[in-house]
DNA sequence: GATGAAAAATCTGTGAC
DNA sequence: GTCACAGATTTTTCATC
């Protein structure tokens, strides 16, 4: 169970997550001690699933960025399996939603420009099994990403 | 600039990013010293931007996620940055893109469950200033979100 | 079973080379 | 880029509520 400490240690811990135990736990109005503790438990139990150091791929090279809508063939029992499996070998699939209705899935990817996309495109994205329709975004920025729940 | 030396950092820091420095030095190659002071310049430059807890919003009792592609008004010049302001602070809004097209922006919202997804559609969503279409698509599960840039 | 305090082990960041 | 050290931080242990 996650109960109100955890919940003010989860809102310090997403606010500031750079800062030392110390801080936060005293921003939480506890001992670090209890902080460290309350903090294990949360990630054991899988509340706190993982650290990630954001980059930007921009910075890196990679200045396109496109989402794809994908529609997969219903005929198929295993086209959803299949389909997830193949698309998360792709380095540049930087995520993969599924839906639920008329579009089954998304994708996130990057590529370094326009011809890199061509590539990826026809040599790894058209490869991907059991697909029927594919819808092409191109993204221009991403405003927000903070991705931190309310509490 | 970005060199080979600092790609191996990237691509260690990535991989592990909850690993002492120490570690992931040996790992690329390098003293920890120089790591850190590798490291230190590549997040000034704004190449590695923030670290992430992540954290399990499922587990915190958000089971709806929702994916809306939002279209805009275009004869108001100031509607892009308005609708982006204006989106941005709501909390359960975790994330917005915007897009070259026929889709202007897509948001990705939390709720607890349906009937709070309701209300957060009728009080935060559609009270959004310049929308002229909405379109939403149930997110059913999130299989892959590493965001990890190839190096 | 959860908390607080303090000691031991580890890690980080800086200065000299 | 490397080495070595001082300071900070994390982690463990033990006593307490």
């Amino acid at each position: 169970m996650v109960d109100d400490a955890d919940r003010r240690l989860l809102r310090q811990l997403q606010a500031a997550p750079e800062d030392s135990v110390a801080d936060l736990a005293e921003r939480a109005g506890m001992t670090h001690s209890t902080f460290i503790r309350r903090l294990e438990r949360l990630r054991k139990a899988g509340v706190v699933k993982a650290i990630r150091e954001e980059v930007d791929w921009q910075a890196l090279g990679y200045s396109v960025e496109v989402s794809l809508r994908v529609t997969l063939d219903k005929t198929e029992p295993r086209a959803f399996d299949e389909f997830i499996a193949a698309a998360r070998e792709v380095p540049e699939v930087i995520s993969i939603g599924t839906f639920l209705g008329r579009v089954d899935a998304r994708l996130l990817v990057i590529a370094r420009d326009l011809p890199d996309y061509q590539r990826i495109y026809r040599e790894h994205i058209l490869t991907l099994p059991h697909m029927t329709d594919i819808e092409a975004l191109m993204q221009v920025a991403t405003i927000k990403d903070a991705q931190s729940v309310p509490l």
